[in-house]
DNA sequence: CCGAGTCTTTACGCAATTTTTACGCGTTGA
DNA sequence: TCAACGCGTAAAAATTGCGTAAAGACTCGG
């Protein structure tokens, strides 16, 4: 989960101090000292965000983000001594998500650093089951069997997804009961008996040999996932 | 294309000036002199960015920004004369886009907001969806159903568009509710099956077989949209 | 100040979902 | 062997939520 950053600035000292302000907050960090090496860094790491000097000894910083922009989408934030509202703005406007003049303040650019990682990587956990027979897309709030795009009523569904959140794992009744139904219908395990009888049937699961719901007797239920992706 | 701006701030001279500035790029804007107006326009008007002043009359800006983001997510810049990192780390985490401090650039203030609104509209949102029958152009602001323009409400159309920014994903009423008709109307779902209802006859919608907006019992709302184009 | 358009309130028929009730089947243990 | 128990299924009854219409309240521009 630790975001990966890269950082291209040829002064060795301002990179020391980024390394070690951005570790000690749990990033990995790459460091190029070029434009050159910069753009192969971020080829070969695949990073989540790119720290960029606009003062480079190889090529203009100005170059790299634009070079950078015709095959990646990656947050750069551009550091720079200059000021110039020029600078700026050719910056912004050319895929900057952020302009930080030096000196800055460490506290602050690292929370720059958090706002721009949490804005860019919205869409992120795309949490999804599937094994080619059963898909189970939880943000869309869609599940197919075998191609066919399948409804399921409310308690259906929770129960489902429930089962679906730890697969292979035994989920016991009296959890469901209480996660699903509320506090207080601890006992009504005849509730689940139904909505996992339904459920069956929605996805062509025989009781007597199920591929996907297994009865644990007396405890509970499973959900069977051989190719489950993460 | 012309996105719509909220100004939030009591300072007349800094309203003044960036209203001249913004509406000569092209941008709608709205004014707001403090914190519960300033809510009230974001509620009403659905503005695309949110400039807020820290320094409001009424309420704190670190409070507004708070309130906004338990139901919007609206990008935000931040204006403030106080240039402490404890402030500006404070918004940022709060989830402040930017943070620009007084006195600024107003070229460079420009550049952030396209920066802005460039990299926040960027996330799976297609511009335009059409398969045929319907077509939804969120820049234009158009919706054509059978090659004839339809003409919505503004309630009406900030549903459809909600739907439509995430297509085939289900929309909680909740989310619904709180975005659009703003906080504390998340038990009105009536609203929302009323609505609905009016977009369905306007799209020629069955809602026993619903071609478009398919209703999630107890949940909400879904856009289905087969061959979604650029 | 008025009227057109919009939003809110109110009301009601209908469909879907949940809960209740009932019954058959296999396993287990006395 | 058979009674008790947990499980699966199928129906009903009850409850909830949905869709629509229509009337009153509100807003905004002229």
């Amino acid at each position: 989960m630790n975001a990966r950053i890269v950082i291209i600035d040829d002064e060795a000292q301002i990179r020391r101090m980024l390394r070690i302000a951005l570790k000690s907050d749990g990033y990995e960090v790459v460091e190029a000292e070029n434009g050159e090496q910069g753009l192969a860094a971020v080829v070969r790491h695949q990073p989540d965000l790119v720290i960029l000097d606009l003062g480079l000894p190889d090529m203009d910083g100005h170059h790299v983000l634009e070079e950078l922009r015709g095959w990646s989408r990656v947050p750069v934030i551009v550091l720079s001594v200059r000021s110039g509202d020029r600078e700026k703005v050719r910056a912004l406007d050319a895929g900057a998500q952020d302009y930080v003049t030096k000196p800055f303040s460490v506290e602050e650019f690292l929370a720059r650093i958090r706002a721009s990682l949490r804005d860019y990587n919205k869409p992120d956990a795309p949490k999804r089951l599937d094994d080619g027979h059963l898909c189970i897309d939880l943000a869309k709030r869609q599940v197919c069997v075998a191609g066919r795009l399948i409804d399921f009523t409310p308690k259906e569904y929770a129960v489902l997804t429930r089962l679906a959140q730890s697969p292979n794992c035994v989920i016991t009744q009296t959890q469901l009961l209480q996660e699903i139904w509320g506090p207080g219908h601890e006992q009504d395990t005849h509730y689940l008996r139904i909505v996992v009888s339904h459920l069956r049937q929605k996805l062509g699961d025989e009781p007597a040999e199920p591929r996907y719901i297994r009865t644990e007797a007396g405890v509970g239920y499973r959900l069977v996932f051989r190719e489950a992706s993460q």
